[in-house]
DNA sequence: TACCATGCGGAGAGAGCCCCCGGTTGGCAA
DNA sequence: TTGCCAACCGGGGGCTCTCTCCGCATGGTA
């Protein structure tokens, strides 16, 4: 069932065009970007767009999966060379850092927590909170993170990070530190 | 300078009316309320609106300064009649409770934490911060937080933690989960 | 009572979102 | 090659929202 024939080619080559321009757009103003302007920088008109993207959220998600399966491998690569404790530690300030600057990513990566989530939250969702158990799994049995905190918990409080360190300066120049007084506590 | 004449009669019952209007609008559908719609609850034109509160930002803070201020006192009860430690947890519990139930009041209480934002950021910031510093000092002394905490910080992340809360049901169940985590520190 | 600064209101320009449908075209079958 | 038609295109248009502008109403005062 649900025959996939291929896309023929004119669809096929504004959808990537598409994809391309979508990304620009969303680094450069945010989640929040005119759709009708990325259609329009693309060369195609309004309809192409929401056709191939019925949504806002569909359009961020096709943006960006390149950039969360980059996470994803980065995590692997992470764990190979480094204790299990500095891995986790390194990939989730990679994780914040790349939220903060590529601007529509924090939105996307927001949402592939979120519980009220409609229904399966997509490729992003499974490959960063895969990436996320593998990391966590190990760091917790090298004794380094408590026994009760859920991997999903961690990404939320990472979520919680980076909003944290945007306030403070836009930039992220906080980022490292915010997450050293959470994984270290704040008690004297 | 800037001779503050009383307002007339019929301007002072406009400002008040679109206050209350605005406090309930942005309480139900969060900071992105239509202004124009707000205007119209009043039964005011939107020139009416806009000449009184000239940004969303203006409009958002005056409608929640008494909230804001009930905040600040409810510092000063709870130093009183409890451990520093506790009065604080429990006052940044009942400040991460407020910004997720009455929607509007995180992102206020966000821009009063905001580094980058313009210039005075009003009584709001100054009350709010004002209070953290209180508490924050006195748990310090009482040797319940670390040293070098600065109290916008700790605001932040309250911040961040409120938003980490709202990714997981958005409805402010796992905020006394997320503070205690945070508190005292993801370590085994 | 009459004057006029102060304040009102809503029309309208501008920007976005998204749907819809008449026209076009890629790709296949003959 | 040619011709056909499903798939696809594009942008007009209805809607919502923001924010400004200016002719008109009215509260407060002399």
């Amino acid at each position: 069932m649900a025959q996939v024939r291929p896309m023929r080619a004119d669809a096929r080559r504004n959808y990537e065009r598409l994809l391309k321009v979508a990304a620009e757009a969303f680094a450069e103003h945010g989640e929040s970007a005119s759709l009708d302007d990325i259609a329009k920088r693309a060369g195609v008109g309004s309809g192409t767009l929401y056709r191939h993207f019925p949504t806002r959220q569909a359009l961020l998600e096709a943006a960006y999966v390149g950039r969360v399966e980059a996470l994803g491998s980065r995590a692997d690569e992470l764990a190979a060379q480094l204790p299990p404790g500095e891995a986790l530690t390194e990939w989730l300030y990679e994780l914040c850092v790349g939220s903060i600057q590529v601007r529509g990513l924090k939105a996307l990566l927001g949402s592939a927590v979120t519980d009220g989530s409609t229904a399966a939250l997509t490729a992003c969702g499974t490959t960063v909170r895969g990436a996320a158990d593998r990391l966590i799994e190990a760091a917790r049995a090298d004794g380094f993170l408590r026994a009760d905190l859920e991997p999903v918990e961690l990404l939320r409080l990472a979520h919680g990070v980076t909003t944290a360190a945007e306030l403070a300066d836009g930039k992220g120049t906080r980022i490292r530190r915010y997450l050293a007084l959470v994984t270290e506590g704040l008690r004297a």
